[in-house]
DNA sequence: TAGGTTAGCTAAACCGGTTCAGACGACTCA
DNA sequence: TGAGTCGTCTGAACCGGTTTAGCTAACCTA
């Protein structure tokens, strides 16, 4: 029946009016008489009127829309929790504002910065997500160049024009070292991921300040990538040594559900000879054995938080830096006390 | 410098012609002449013009975008890895093309029939995907409907005026059972997929026609809807009863995961006696002790596949069916001959 | 009662492309 | 030589909104 959309003009000359006056009452604009106002929403109302979104973007240079530009190897993408989670997130935000978003995966940082400018220049949204921040972030430099918008997961280390949403992830580590250290762990190692990524960095130090505050040596470290690969790899060079750690903190789930494989494997009772903790509470970890002692991170919530910070900075110009609560430690079955503690308190 | 955007009238009045000429032009149409052409094109190249999306979606009353909806309670989304690897697929197609990806995350069906609506009316996809098909799927009508391009992951049960992309499953699942009745096993298990889903029923109905063609009786099957915690559960029940099976058939790998994590728990050896068999081929599989028997699947083919014949659908107004190699099984670690055969072979 | 505000509204320009009818000259052919 | 055809190009309408300049009538003030 509705063959051909009803247009802004349909609705104007219904109503009597002209078409300025209809975008007028539509967005709630000054210089209307209620009962006009009233009487062409009646009558959008009637034609099922819906105002074209491609012709409003094209005159105000809006495209109510979000970018979320993800650079990850595909294979690797799947094991990673976060960004499904994120996005959910960001999505429940969104949905009730009329935005959509716009999702770019990416394999490499040069195609990430492409698909940046492309977002931008083609207009396709209106403000970006910047995450997995690195150290001097050269995309804080671009973003800034291409004018956009954007809002940083956590706060960069050098300086940033865009409001930033965090979640301090050092209370996790510390407590996680802690409670380890407490347990009577003394050779803690951490299997860190990427020092080139921030967040990378900053548990890596959070680990090493923990020992200190420990008043433990300094722990063995291992540089990993975040992946569950690597995260084996780096549990099997850890566990073949002389001096073997009797407690791995890893920095995320995924790799600490790769040394859980790695220890059954060579015969390495968890927690019994090995205890370990992990870092997002993923859905995983509460059902390998033994579940996992984890951190719990809240990308949902992260998720929400930027899009609410996006949004707003786009629509006043302005957004405060927000700071979500911290993670905090979880405590499962994948650590005990060490076995020679054990042994002597038996 | 360039403060001001250069549009396709700086470019026309800079090569002399009319924004007519220059327009057909750049879309490479008849009734220019070739020394015109490569004149205007110079020129659009000097200025640094790219023509405006935004002015061309009003006019050509396209997006250039497609849409993917993905119905998905939050919770469970993460420990889903299909859905990031099928979207890399999608993204390493359309980034060539200068399309973008619209994404849609809603946490139930009926949000799901509001998102398709939404990205329809407001004109922000030209096409968009249809995954987790389920039986007669309601949405299929929708989209029928609202007259939008459309590709299904999978061919559907009823009728679809929409090309189908398909990757076959039945061969896995077959693959996985006969495999297992070769070792030995006698009775077999199945953690099923939610029924209302197609792939969920599909495979079961694999597993009841393996288990008949290998001359075994009927198997129990647990229905799950998919998730970690339901495999958890399921493997618990299955494992708690008089005559528990011997091997369990997983209709995913994350299920599959949390099952090796109940048999650890009860102290029951993977694979001296139990055996179990995923699907998926997730990137954990493979770094689980024991690493997991399962069958590969495919997402990132099959979203390059998706989004080949969603494109083609979209400019040519029709496209055939796409079926993909079938997903084969991976003999890993978590499957072996049943323990009272174990005993009598020795 | 004239002059100045103001509220309510219209007409037209504008966003930046695409598309179509038709003008124009060159060329072909009868 | 005149009509018809073709290739090339122009001008204007169009997509469907937003925005601005300016008109009109009513009301206020001196």
């Amino acid at each position: 029946m509705n063959a051909q959309k009803v247009t802004i003009a349909d609705v104007a000359k219904r109503a009597g009016v002209s078409k300025g006056l209809v975008s007028f009452a539509l967005n709630d604009r000054p210089g209307v008489s209620p009962e006009t106002r009233s009487r062409i929403l009646a009558v959008a109302g009637d034609l099922g009127w819906k105002p074209s979104l491609r012709a409003r973007s094209l005159s105000t240079r809006r495209s109510f829309a979000l970018g979320l530009v993800v650079a990850r190897n595909p294979e690797v993408l799947g094991s990673d929790p976060f960004f499904p989670s994120f996005i959910a997130g960001v999505e429940s935000i969104l949905s009730n504002r009329g935005q959509a978003l716009v999702l770019s995966v990416v394999p490499s940082e040069e195609a990430e910065f492409r698909s940046y400018r492309q977002l931008v220049d083609d207009g396709r949204v209106d403000g970006v997500f910047l995450t997995d921040l690195r150290h001097d972030d050269p995309r804080i430099p671009l973003l800034t160049e291409l004018g956009v918008p954007a809002v940083t997961l956590g706060r960069p280390d050098g300086p940033s024009p865009f409001p930033a949403v965090s979640i301090d992830d050092t209370p996790g580590i510390a407590e996680s070292v802690a409670y380890l250290a407490q347990l009577g762990h003394r050779r803690i190692a951490h299997i860190a991921g990427s020092s080139t990524m921030l967040h990378g960095s900053r548990r890596r130090e959070a680990f090493d300040a923990a020992l200190r505050a420990a008043g433990l040596p300094a722990g063995q470290t291992i540089e990993t990538d975040f992946s569950v690969a690597a995260g084996s790899d780096a549990t099997r060079r850890l566990l073949g040594q002389e001096d073997a750690p009797t407690a791995i903190v890893y920095a995320n789930d995924p790799m600490a559900i790769a040394g859980l494989g790695v220890a059954h494997e060579l015969g390495i009772r968890v927690p019994d000879e090995l205890s370990i903790t992990g870092f997002d509470d993923i859905d995983f970890s509460r059902y390998v054995y033994p579940p996992l002692t984890t951190v719990s991170a809240t990308p949902v919530v992260w998720g929400r938080a930027a899009a609410t910070t996006l949004l707003a900075l786009i629509e006043t110009g302005t957004a405060a830096d927000v700071d979500l609560p911290a993670a905090r430690l979880i405590i499962r079955g994948s650590a005990a006390a060490p076995a020679h503690t054990r042994k002597s308190a038996t």
